[in-house]
DNA sequence: CTGTCTCACTGTCG
DNA sequence: TCGACAGTGAGACA
């Protein structure tokens, strides 16, 4: 892996000053209103300015408009890093084996930057036409494939995306170690990115649970640029296989929205943050980046996953 | 063959 | 104007 430095441009060099989770250096609260401003300058994202409490959590609750974003209480948010100078990092326990971890400020502000501008540039953007409940449509979102050679190949909506090689973008690799430094014990052999290029890109409700995965796939979401909201939501099957219908029920398929507040739960993905989704959360859970008209920016997402 | 599922869109409503 | 929700719909796949 370091041989690769040496293929970086130079504001992609490896420095002296590791990614903020191996970091002591950049501790809670350090990000400052400035790099929130040229945040917004520079990708002309329109995101409120959270509260500092909420800033240092990583959650927002967006208490200001008629969302309803539900975090709730019964959530167990557990603190990892230690409390004084570590890095924001939360593990939140959805219950029945399902858990996601979130580090607001995984990677240093800059930086995120520059594998934003590197990825926006380098990567080559494909926005395929996929079917979906019969219609033919082009996916509301750019997208590009990266997988080591050999392993199962991607399918969904009749879409089967070519693999790049890690070769092809070696920041990638770089980005890649980190997420296996801050997790460790964890493996990632392929990376699904997704580019959000204003308000109306969106990916619709669904679940990682493609079979390629395994049954409890860790899956490591890194964000960059414009902030956008995640929405997680249980899955409620009505009729399925998995749920045997009994007498008298409407044979009603697909997925009913959850009623209780306890069944979803809303974030708000920041530039440079990390979410890991692990344990049964592609099983029970399903989620979403849904259309958000305030956000005039580019949001670039990279999903690192295990093909098995 | 049969049953099940669908990473999308559109219309409606608050 | 925005967001949430419900209903698709025909092909793929187990």
């Amino acid at each position: 892996m370091e041989e690769t430095a040496d293929l970086l441009p130079e504001s992609l060099q490896p420095t002296n000053e590791p990614f903020d989770v191996a970091s002591k250096k950049l501790s809670c609260g350090q990000i400052t209103n400035e790099e929130d401003e040229s945040l917004n300058k520079k990708n002309k994202c329109c995101s409120d300015i959270v509260s500092d409490s909420n800033y240092k959590t990583g959650l927002n609750c967006h208490q200001e408009d008629q969302r309803r974003t539900r975090l709730v209480a019964s959530i167990v948010e557990v603190e990892t890093s230690s409390s004084h100078d570590g890095p924001t990092r939360r593990t939140i326990d959805l219950g029945h084996g399902s858990d996601l971890i979130y580090i607001q400020r995984f990677l240093p502000f800059q930086k995120s930057w520059t594998f934003f501008d590197y990825l926006d540039k380098h990567i080559p953007w494909t926005r395929p036409t996929i079917r979906v409940f019969g219609r033919s449509c082009l996916q509301p979102r750019d997208t590009c494939y990266v997988a080591s050679s050999g392993l199962t190949p991607l399918v969904y909506s009749g879409y089967r995306p070519d693999a790049y090689s890690w070769d092809d973008f070696p920041p990638l690799k770089d980005i890649l170690d980190a997420i296996c430094e801050a997790l460790p014990g964890s493996r990632f052999n392929s990376l699904l990115l997704n580019r959000y290029k204003g308000a109306t890109d969106y990916v619709g409700w669904h679940a990682d649970d493609e079979k390629l995965y395994g049954p409890t796939p860790e899956i490591a979401s890194l964000s960059l640029g414009c902030e956008r909201d995640f929405v997680l939501k249980k899955k409620k099957l009505q009729d399925s296989s998995r749920e045997k219908r009994g007498d008298g029920g409407p044979a009603k398929k697909r997925l009913k929205k959850s009623s209780g507040e306890e069944d979803q739960h809303s974030f708000a993905l920041k530039h440079g943050s990390l979410l890991v989704m692990r344990g049964y959360t592609q099983r029970d859970w399903i989620h979403s980046v849904p259309k958000r008209a305030k956000a005039e920016g580019t949001r670039i997402n990279l999903t690192f996953r295990l093909v098995l």
